[in-house]
DNA sequence: GGGAACTTGGCAAACGTTTGCCTAAACTGT
DNA sequence: ACAGTTTAGGCAAACGTTTGCCAAGTTCCC
C-alpha cells in the first residue's frame, strides 16, 4: 500500500484508458504510437482527449519487455569528481537526449571488478548500449565484447583491441607541446606521468618524447618522473617531487593531464618556484577553469564538449549492425 | 536480426534454464531468488550450475513489470559541469549502488521545461525515487510532489515548501564568513550575487549581511552587487566588475559560491589587485581544486562527499512511508 | 492404519505493451 | 446484385518475471 505509493495513486495504464473510451487496449496502444489509419477520427480524438485528461504515459517497462529496446544507455565512467570526466559525462548525456535515450551513470572509480559488476548490472537492465570511458581490461569487458554487445570506448581504446573510439591522437597532442616548448627555446625539459598509466597518458608522454629525440634531444636529457596514487593530483605532486629531488627545476614540464599539472604546481609554489616565468607546466585538457584561475597553465585543450554527438553517432552505427571506426577529434593547444 | 544482436545470441531467460534442467519455470525462479527450501537439494544443485554455465541473469525488466519496483533512480542536476554538481552527482551515485540502486542522470541545465520533460520521462521509466540538485519551480514538479512521488531535494529546497531536503544552513554559512572577516579586522566590505539567486545563495548573502549588520555596520557600508549570466563564473566577473567600477577594491569579498569567486579573482588579476593580499576573496563550496590551484581563496567546505548517504536515507525513509525530513550537514570554513 | 503435516514442485494469472491476424460492416465497381 | 476492397477495431499471444494456490508423495504421530 504504502510501498507503492510512488506509482501515484492512479496508475493509468492502457487498460484504464481503453475501459474509459470504451474501446480495446489494442487500438489506445495504435493510437498512442500514431497509427491514426487504423480508427476512426471521432474514436482517434475521444481517446487522444482522456489520455490527455487522464494524463496517460506509457509505461516504458511493459513496452521495453515488448519491444525489445529500452532506450536506455550505460555510462561507465571511473571517478566523476575529475572535471574531464564530468564534461564528458555532461556531453554524452546532452546528446544521448536529444536523440531520445536517457543515460544511467556507473562510476567506476577504475576498478576492474566495478567495471565488471556494473557492465552486469546494466545487462541485466537490457540496456541498448554501453559507453565506456577509460575502460580498464576485464573479462565482463572482453565477453560483452565477444558477445557483439555495442559499446563505445571514449578516452582509452578497447583493452583487447578494436572497436568503435572517440578520442583525440594522444601522440600528436605529445608532439604538439613537445614543438611548443621546443619553439619557444626551451631545452631544459622534463615529463611526470602516472606509473599505473592507461595507453591515453602512454601515449602523450611517448609522443613528447619521441618527438623531442627527432629534435635532436637524447633520451637521457629529457628528465622523466613517474609516480602511482589515487588522484592525479596527488600523482602529479609525488612525480614533480621525485623529479627534482635535490636538482634544479626544468625549463619546462610536461604533465599529461591537467590534474598532474595542478599538482606539480602547488609543489612548484611549495618551493618558490614561479610558474611560468622559472618553470613553464603544459597540462592536457584545458579545464574550463584554467582560463580563470590557471591562466599560468599551457594546456592542449581536447573538445570534450563535441565527445556526445561523436558518441551517440558512433551507437547509432553499432546498432545499424556496421562496425564501428576510429572518431579523433582535433585538439588545440592553448596559451594564456 | 542485427537489431537484437545486442542482447547477444542466446537470450538465456528463465525458460532457457527450466527446459535444460527438465523443471518448470517457477523452480527456477524461486532457486534465482534464494528461496531454496521449495526445493529438494539435488534440484537446487542441478539449477544453480546451470544457472552460472548458461550464464544466466535475470532479466530486470521482467522483474520490475511483475514486482513493480525498478530500482532506478533518477537524478535531476543543473549543470554538471560544475564542479560542486558533480561532486554531487559522484556521491549519490556510490550511496545508491551500495544500496542495491542505479541511477538514471539528468541534466536540466537549470530549465523549468527541461525539468519537467526529465520528471515525465522518468516516470516512464517507472522510477521508484527524484533526487533533484537545485530543483527549479515547475508545474511537473508541484504535480510529483502533490502525487506523493519520493522526492529528496538536494542544495536548494522544495520551492513550493516542504518536503525531504540535504543541504547545509546556508544562512549561517553566511554568518561564518562574515564572522570570519570581522574577526580579521576587516571592515570595507562587499558581497556579490546572482541576480536570478536561488534561495541558497539568497541566504547566504543574506546571513552575511545581517550579521554584519548585527556587528554595528549599517546596511550600507556593505557594498552589493549582482549580476546575471549562465554561469556563475562569469556573473562572479560581471558583479566584481559592477563592484569596483571607479572605485576602490573593499578590504574582502564575499562570493556566494566558489565559482563566482573565481570570477571575481579573474577580474582582481586583470586589475592587479593581489588576492588575498589586497583584497581578501571568501566563497562557499571548497572545490577540490582549492588547495592545489586557488589556495588564495578562503572557502566554507560543503561536505559534497556526504550527500550521498543522507539522499539515500531519505529516500528508505519516504519509501517507508514516513514523512521526509531537512538534513543539514556542517559546513566548515577553510582557511589556508 | 489413518489423519496431519511437511516436502517438492507445477499451473496459471498477473504486470503493460505491441502486433499479426481475424472479422464484420461499409463501400466500390460493373 | 455480387464479388472485391477498404475501414474500424477486436483477439490473443508474446516479452520475462513472480507468486498464490493446488496436488501429489512422503513422513510422523498416536
Amino acid at each position: 500500500m504504502t510501498k507503492q505509493r510512488w506509482l501515484g495513486k492512479e496508475p493509468v495504464s492502457l487498460a484504464t484508458v481503453a475501459a474509459q473510451a470504451g474501446v480495446s487496449i489494442a487500438t489506445v496502444s495504435r493510437i498512442v504510437n500514431g497509427e491514426t489509419r487504423r480508427a476512426s477520427p471521432e474514436t482517434v480524438e475521444r481517446v487522444q482527449k482522456l489520455i490527455s485528461t487522464l494524463g496517460y504515459r506509457p509505461n516504458h517497462v511493459g513496452r521495453t519487455l515488448r519491444r525489445r529496446e529500452s532506450r536506455i544507455v550505460a555510462m561507465l565512467s571511473p571517478n566523476l569528481d575529475n572535471p574531464a570526466m564530468a564534461g564528458i559525462a555532461a556531453s554524452v548525456e546532452t546528446a544521448l537526449r536529444s536523440a531520445g535515450y536517457v543515460m544511467i551513470l556507473c562510476d567506476t572509480h577504475d576498478r576492474a571488478d566495478l567495471q565488471d559488476e556494473y557492465l552486469h548490472a546494466m545487462r541485466s537492465q537490457v540496456v541498448q548500449g554501453y559507453v565506456v570511458v577509460n575502460a580498464v581490461q576485464s573479462d565482463g569487458l572482453s565477453a560483452a565484447v565477444a558477445r557483439g554487445d555495442p559499446i563505445v570506448f571514449v578516452g582509452r581504446r578497447n583493452p583487447d583491441g578494436g572497436g568503435s573510439f572517440v578520442g583525440i591522437d594522444n601522440w600528436r597532442a605529445g608532439i604538439d607541446a613537445a614543438d611548443h616548448l621546443w619553439s619557444r627555446g626551451f631545452r631544459e625539459l622534463a615529463v611526470t606521468y602516472p606509473l599505473q598509466g592507461s595507453s591515453a597518458t602512454r601515449d602523450r608522454v611517448g609522443g613528447f618524447i619521441a618527438r623531442l629525440e627527432q629534435l635532436g634531444l637524447t633520451r637521457n636529457a629529457v628528465r622523466q618522473a613517474g609516480a602511482s596514487g589515487l588522484s592525479h593530483l596527488e600523482v602529479g605532486y609525488a612525480a614533480a617531487k621525485s623529479l627534482v629531488d635535490g636538482r634544479p627545476w626544468p625549463q619546462a614540464l610536461f604533465c599529461p593531464s591537467d590534474l598532474m599539472a595542478y599538482g606539480a604546481y602547488r609543489l612548484a609554489s611549495e618551493h618558490q618556484v614561479q610558474v611560468p616565468k622559472e618553470c613553464s607546466i603544459i597540462g592536457v585538457d584545458d579545464n574550463t577553469l584554467n582560463a580563470w584561475i590557471a591562466p599560468w597553465l599551457t594546456s592542449v585543450r581536447i573538445p570534450y564538449g563535441d565527445f556526445g554527438d561523436r558518441v551517440v553517432e558512433q551507437l547509432q552505427v553499432l546498432w545499424a549492425g556496421e562496425p564501428g571506426s576510429e572518431q579523433l577529434l582535433p585538439h588545440e593547444l592553448i596559451v594564456r
